[in-house]
DNA sequence: TATGCATACCTCGCATTCGATGTACTGCGC
DNA sequence: GCGCAGTACATCGAATGCGAGGTATGCATA
């Protein structure tokens, strides 16, 4: 789906940054990261490196393979650095609003070097907490927590209602800790 | 992308079941549940209808327009309804994992007219949260939460940390009063 | 010695999603 | 009487994801 266009090359990016990697240690820290929720197939993790390195964003380099097959060392260039700052620093709406793609925003938020840019992303998230949500509606009326009678639609409630909270007391720590 | 396999079809036929509508109100209901998070495209919703009508879940009947365009009118067939029960009762994986997902699933698992069948859904979900998860590694070896220095990984480490022990309190509630 | 498992990469084809774009009608403000 | 927003549906092309399947090596275990 398209849905989680640049989630994948997001990951991707961040680890990169830290050191260079070959494909399949890359999928063992992107399965750790985000893998007990979403799997990452094979089948998609490499067609992505590919599009990366056609972009520019990173470059490979062969190395006889430690234990088996050669191994697709894997860099980011100087525009891959530039890109993933870029898309730290200016996430798309739905990597403020997906916590999956949130958590992966999360993740490598540090390598915004300027303080303040982070503390602008975490203020988008902040703010798209703050806004009211209404999941559930008796034709155009939003129905109030305590109105909806289904046990398991009040779990809904009660969940979301928790990681709010949880998460705006981080923010709020957070932002005042960035200055 | 593939992840997402079933969870729109999942709410249409969700909606449903409850009562008949037109695509256009069964987006904004779609909308409201989910649409925050990630919201649903036109281009999407109206082929999954057909996918859904195609394959013999869902029937539609044309009614004048109340006040633009002439409405299709969806319906669940007996096929749908079974179809919406065995999607409720036996959740893919991902429905599980994937908080999206398994929102959407608690979202419609009244329609499970079984207690039985509702628990063994939730206690899926609780097994799933009780599995140890590590988020960062360290080369193999997994960082436990104060060994974490980047403040935003511990916001990820936090926030979920807060999620999970919310929502496991809620299923041990309710899967006590399902008896 | 064979069988399986982990490492390491790859391709093909199908399904799904989405943005862009189009059609057509109604009601509202100006 | 004109434009704009909302209602209501639809199609197309490009992007993306994934399962199934393939190739190859080295190690342990039976």
């Amino acid at each position: 789906m398209r849905q989680n266009v640049g989630m994948l090359e997001l990951a991707i990016l961040g680890f990169l940054y830290d050191c260079s990697l070959h494909g399949y240690e890359l999928r063992k820290r992107i399965a750790a990261l985000t893998g007990h929720v979403r799997p990452v197939a094979e089948s998609t993790l490499y067609p992505a490196i590919k599009r990366l390195e056609k972009a520019g964003l990173v470059v490979r380099e062969t190395q006889p393979g430690a234990v088996a097959a050669p191994r697709h060392v894997l860099s980011l260039t100087a525009d891959g650095e530039r890109e993933l700052r870029r898309r730290l620093a200016e996430p798309a709406p739905a990597d403020i609003t997906d916590e999956n793609r949130w958590f992966t925003v999360l993740a490598f938020l540090r390598h915004l070097q300027d303080t303040d840019a982070q503390a602008a992303v975490l203020r988008r998230r902040l703010d798209f907490l703050q806004e009211p949500v209404s999941f559930f509606y008796e034709g155009d009326r939003p129905l109030r927590a305590e109105e909806v009678e289904d046990p398991f639609r009040q779990g809904i409630l009660t969940i979301a209602r928790a990681t709010s909270r949880a998460e705006l007391t981080w923010l709020r720590k957070t932002l005042a800790s960035l200055g």
